[in-house]
DNA sequence: AGGCTAATGTCAGCCACTGACAGATGACAA
DNA sequence: TTGTCATCTGTCAGTGGCTGACATTAGCCT
C-alpha cells in the first residue's frame, strides 16, 4: 500500500472508504490525463483508462460525468482558485483592476495546488491537448463562460449593481475573459510553457486592451 | 463550397443530380430544425430527423459531419454574411467602427436570406435551444472563436499588420466578440426575439465597452 | 457478529458515428 | 437508345460514449 505521504489531518478524520475513493478519483486522473497526453484525447477510450487503474467502465462514469469532463478536472480547481482571488480583492479597486491582479496573483497558488494532483509538465501537456481539440476547446469556452458569469455577478456585488439591470459586469468580463483567452491561446501555441510566460503574455494582452479599442491604431 | 448566396454565381445549371442533393439537404436541415426546436436537442435522435425525410442514418452523415452540425446549418450562413460585411467597409474607418458598422448592418440581409431556407422564426427558437443546450453551447462558442480568428486577420490585413506579431487584432475581436455574445445571451433569454430588439440591444452593450473598462464606474 | 449503507462490477441497451460493400440512378458518349 | 461510368444511397456490422437495473462486495456502526 502506498501511502499518500503529507500528513492530512483534518478535523474529520477521512475513513477508509473516503480514501479509497479519492484515492480511486485520483488515480483515474492522473492515469486519464498521461493517456490523453501522449495519445490524444480521441485516441484514448474510457476503456484504456479504466484499465489502467484497473476499474470497471461504469465506476469511472460514477466519478466523472463524461469523458471530457476528466480532462478539466484540473482546470476546475484553478478556477475556484482565480474565484478566490478575485473576491479577496480590497473593496473600492477599480473593477477591471480586479480581474487583472486576480488572474495575475492567482497563478503562483494555482501552480502549487496543480502540483499536489499531477506534474505540472503534465497539466501544460494537457492544456495544449485541450486547445488542439475541437471537442476539448468547445467544452473549455463553455467552462469559461459559466467562470465568466459567475465573476461577473461578484464584481456586481462589488460594486453593488443588479447584474441584470447594468450590463457593465457581464461586459467587463466578457472583453477580459476574449482577452485572456488569446493570451491563453498564444501561450499554449509557443514555445515556453512556464509561469512566467503565461504572466507576460497576460500582462502584454491586457496593456494592450485599451490601445486596440482606440479609434486610430496608428497613434499607439 | 457553395456559394448561396449572391445571384452573379451559378453559371452551370444545376443538373437534375444536383438538385436532389439540395432538396435532400434542405428536408434535412427543415425536418431537423423542426425537431430540435420543438423537441429539444437531446430529444431529437438522427433517426427521428431520417425517418421524417425518408432517408437511411447513413444519408444524414454523408450531409452532415455530426449531428451538431444541422444544429448550425442557418449560423454558418449568417456568418458568411457578417464576415462580407466586414470585408466591405470603407478603408480608414476604425477597426472597432468597422466590426460595430458590419455586425449592425448585416442583420438585415442575414434575415432575408435565412428566409430563404427556414421560416425566421423557426431559426430564433432553434437559437434558443443552441443557448440552453450545454453541448450546442460549446459547439456555438468554438465557431465563434472561429469566426473571430476570420475577422482578426481581416482586421490586420486593413491594417497592415501581422496577426502574429502584433495583438491588437485578436485582442480586439475577441473584447468585440464577447460583449457580442453577451447581448445574443440577453436576446435569447428576453421575450422579444425580434431583429430590432437585437440591434438594440447590441448597440447598448458595445456603448458600454468603454465606460466598462473605466477606471471608476460611479463617475459614470 | 450482523445489519445497514455505500461503492463496485456485470449486463443489456441506446445513440452518435464510421468503414465496407452492394445496389440504384443520374450523366454522358457512342 | 443503349451501355458505360461516376456518384448517390441503403444495408450491415462494429466501435465508443453513456445509462439504468440489479447483484455483489466491502466499509461502517451497534
Amino acid at each position: 500500500m502506498e501511502t499518500v505521504g503529507t500528513a492530512v489531518d483534518a478535523l474529520p478524520r477521512p475513513g477508509l472508504r473516503e480514501r479509497k475513493k479519492q484515492r480511486t478519483r485520483d488515480a483515474l486522473v492522473r492515469a486519464a490525463l498521461e493517456l490523453i497526453a501522449t495519445r490524444g484525447y480521441e485516441g484514448t477510450t474510457v476503456d484504456d483508462i479504466t484499465a489502467a487503474v484497473e476499474v470497471s467502465q461504469r465506476t469511472f462514469f460514477r466519478y466523472f460525468a463524461s469523458k471530457e469532463d476528466v480532462a478539466f478536472f484540473v482546470a476546475r480547481l484553478a478556477e475556484s482558485h482565480v474565484v478566490d482571488a478575485v473576491r479577496g480583492r480590497p473593496p473600492g479597486e477599480a473593477p477591471l483592476e480586479v480581474l487583472r491582479r486576480a488572474v495575475l496573483d492567482s497563478w503562483d497558488t494555482i501552480n502549487e495546488a496543480v502540483e499536489q494532483l499531477v506534474p505540472l509538465d503534465l497539466h501544460m501537456r494537457v492544456y495544449r491537448v485541450i486547445e488542439s481539440t475541437p471537442a476539448l476547446l468547445a467544452a473549455h469556452l463553455r467552462r469559461a463562460t459559466e467562470l465568466e458569469e459567475e465573476l461577473a455577478r461578484i464584481i456586481a456585488e462589488r460594486e453593488g449593481l443588479d447584474v441584470d439591470a447594468d450590463p457593465r459586469p457581464r461586459i467587463l468580463v466578457a472583453a477580459f475573459g476574449g482577452v485572456i483567452r488569446v493570451a491563453e491561446r498564444r501561450w499554449s501555441a509557443g514555445d515556453d510553457l512556464s509561469t512566467a510566460a503565461m504572466r507576460d503574455l497576460m500582462t502584454t494582452c491586457l496593456d494592450h486592451v485599451g490601445p486596440a479599442l482606440a479609434e486610430n491604431w496608428r497613434t499607439g
